[in-house]
DNA sequence: AACGGGGACTGAAACGTATAACTAATACGT
DNA sequence: ACGTATTAGTTATACGTTTCAGTCCCCGTT
């Protein structure tokens, strides 16, 4: 591999001139306009490729994002990925992929973290025992951090999540638009991101007007087909003769069985019941009939994401560690409403 | 943050015997039993975590996977993410995101990757042109390879697929079981995964004795709703009067569509028709009724993919040039057959 | 008693870059 | 003509490790 050496030994300057010709922040001493074409041109010429881990090891700051994440909600990771990869491109960063399950992380990943000095770090949709765990290791380490997720607010870190408020509102504005009044709920387990929806919802509901029964709001499962399908039963069984005309999912997955027993039981869909999901996963697009759902955009949370940890790494001194502590950074998303065929006027009776 | 030279001033002992104790390949050079412990000891007590970076930069090995793949099959890429990953940290590898779009490849992603001296590759779903570009950098680089995906026989790398063959005539092979004797093909845009399996159905329907009309052959496309709905209702309509009973479909997305399109014709499911995707992505549960598909167990391929790049870069020298050119060596996963609600025997008609 | 040999450890040289500190040469105001 | 700035570079050191080449000491052999 050619080194900056070779580039001095060949284009007749020192390697020092090279690494400032090259090194891009080289504001700090003038070279002169000649010298630096030449170096510059043996440079192309011998293809020269820097070397980043010298580099990294220099400078003492790795420009590695570690991102630690769960394959449960495949898709919307790889939005945030692609996001962040966006931004950590435009900042020379690296995105390290260190962690992939939901539940515990161990001493090895940790471990992982700080043997690559890690800039800082992306987590997404990891369970609250991991969350905790990993939120201690990075704080103690002042290690910059962006959490993705309705976690409950940290003190350390930033935090950056969809406008879940906003996107339920949307749906309800939607739907009382369309003329329902009769609105039911079904979210996923509460806790993490569903107990928020469903507060959305309540909130939503009443600032237009409206109250549901008890039986109309349901904790149910995010992905468990069999615990939906019975919650879903369970609701129509419980609504007796007054049926809801329009059902509010906290997620994609959950509107599929909704339309799946609703159509089992007989209704035609969406002219007797009115279904909308949330996330707009590509799932959505081919349920039957496609779904009217809550687009997230992953994608952008991934952008600020990065910025955030970016931003915060490079205000840091030059042993890796992070200046401020941006304690509790909360920063929202908006979300936008996708119309399609699952939502439609109730049913004139 | 510690260094060696701190732990061995403490341990009383010179930073290279800590580096002997600590660097792991210590076979070369005895370090007596109790000088061991002490600086074990010493280490921990002071918390030293080694330093990757300066690993990397002075033994020339960066131990960096990169990863370059699209975000089309998210589901399926998150999986062999999680197989790589697996692997990658029982060797002390680690996986970078460097890609993540289907066109293109720009001289900046090249740049990046040999900037960080990567190790190894492995591409994931990407167009063939931008696999053509990587192929070409890699192999001039000498920088191992390993490509997933039905892509034609490479020169440098190794390749690494799931058996569609396998795969397809499991699929035949359950709907002859069933009785199945008028089985219809839809798949993907031809070129890529499409063209494979296609080849398959026809193979193994004539193993069994069976051949389809040309009009039940059909190539349409991976994801656009649109596009597979007039396929589907193309092919229904130039049937006439003899329907096929079966249809085999490439991907679980197409295998959705078909069963929205022959709801609508007023068909039953899956009495009058059955229905297998191809995949068992997660959607194929959610479907009404479940998928019958075909398990490709992508995760595995990630395991294989990541176990032998990283061998073939371990063979390679101290500067990380590959040892051996592993010319198109080509790996077939097995699949597995899942049966669901979506197939059924055919109408007694 | 001299010698060989091996076990246990140390010294020092890399690896490729960034950067502080220094130097040489030129320009400028008086 | 002289001191002072400014420009355009160079020299040398440091980053934290791996690893080669010694060094030292003790033990067994002749």
């Amino acid at each position: 591999m050619v080194t900056m050496g070779d580039v001095a030994a060949r284009a007749g300057v020192s390697q020092a001139t090279v690494s400032f010709v090259l090194g891009g922040s080289s504001d700090r001493l003038k070279i002169s306009a000649q010298t630096r074409e030449r170096v510059l041109a043996v440079a192309r010429e011998l293809g020269y490729q820097r070397n980043q881990i010298a580099r990294a090891m220099v400078t003492g700051k790795s420009r590695i994002i570690g991102v630690l994440t769960a394959p449960q909600a495949s898709e919307n990771i790889i939005n945030i990925l692609a996001g962040a990869m966006e931004t950590a491109n435009e900042n020379e960063y690296l995105l390290k992929v260190l962690h992939l399950s939901y539940d515990s992380i161990d001493d090895a990943t940790i471990a992982r973290c700080l043997e690559w000095r890690l800039a800082s770090a992306l987590i997404v949709g990891l369970s609250e025992e991991a969350h905790a765990r990993l939120h201690e290791a990075f704080r103690a380490n002042r290690i910059p951090l962006a959490v993705i997720d309705n976690v409950p607010p940290t003190e350390w870190g930033v935090r950056i999540r969809s406008d879940d408020e906003e996107g339920i509102a949307q749906v309800i504005s939607h739907l009382t638009a369309l003329g329902h009044r009769q609105i039911a709920y079904i979210g996923g387990r509460p806790g993490l991101l569903s107990g928020w929806r469903e507060a959305s919802f309540r909130t939503a509901l009443a600032a237009a007007g409206m109250v549901a029964p008890p039986h109309w709001i349901r904790q149910s499962s995010w992905g468990d087909q069999r615990i939906i399908e019975a919650d879903v039963q369970a609701m129509f069984q419980q609504s007796g003769d007054t049926l809801p005309t329009a059902v509010v999912c906290s997620a994609d997955t959950i509107a599929m069985v909704v339309l799946r027993v609703a159509r089992a039981r007989g209704l035609r869909l969406p002219a007797d019941l009115s279904v909308t999901g949330y996330s707009n996963g590509s799932l959505s697009g081919f349920a039957d009939p496609p779904l009217t759902t809550v687009d997230q955009s992953f994608t952008e949370m991934g952008r600020v994401a990065a910025a955030h940890v970016i931003a915060i790494a490079e205000r840091g001194d030059a042993r890796g560690n992070a200046g401020d502590t941006v304690d509790g950074l909360d920063i929202r998303i908006p979300t936008r409403l996708i119309e399609r065929g699952s939502t439609a006027p109730p049913p004139p009776g």
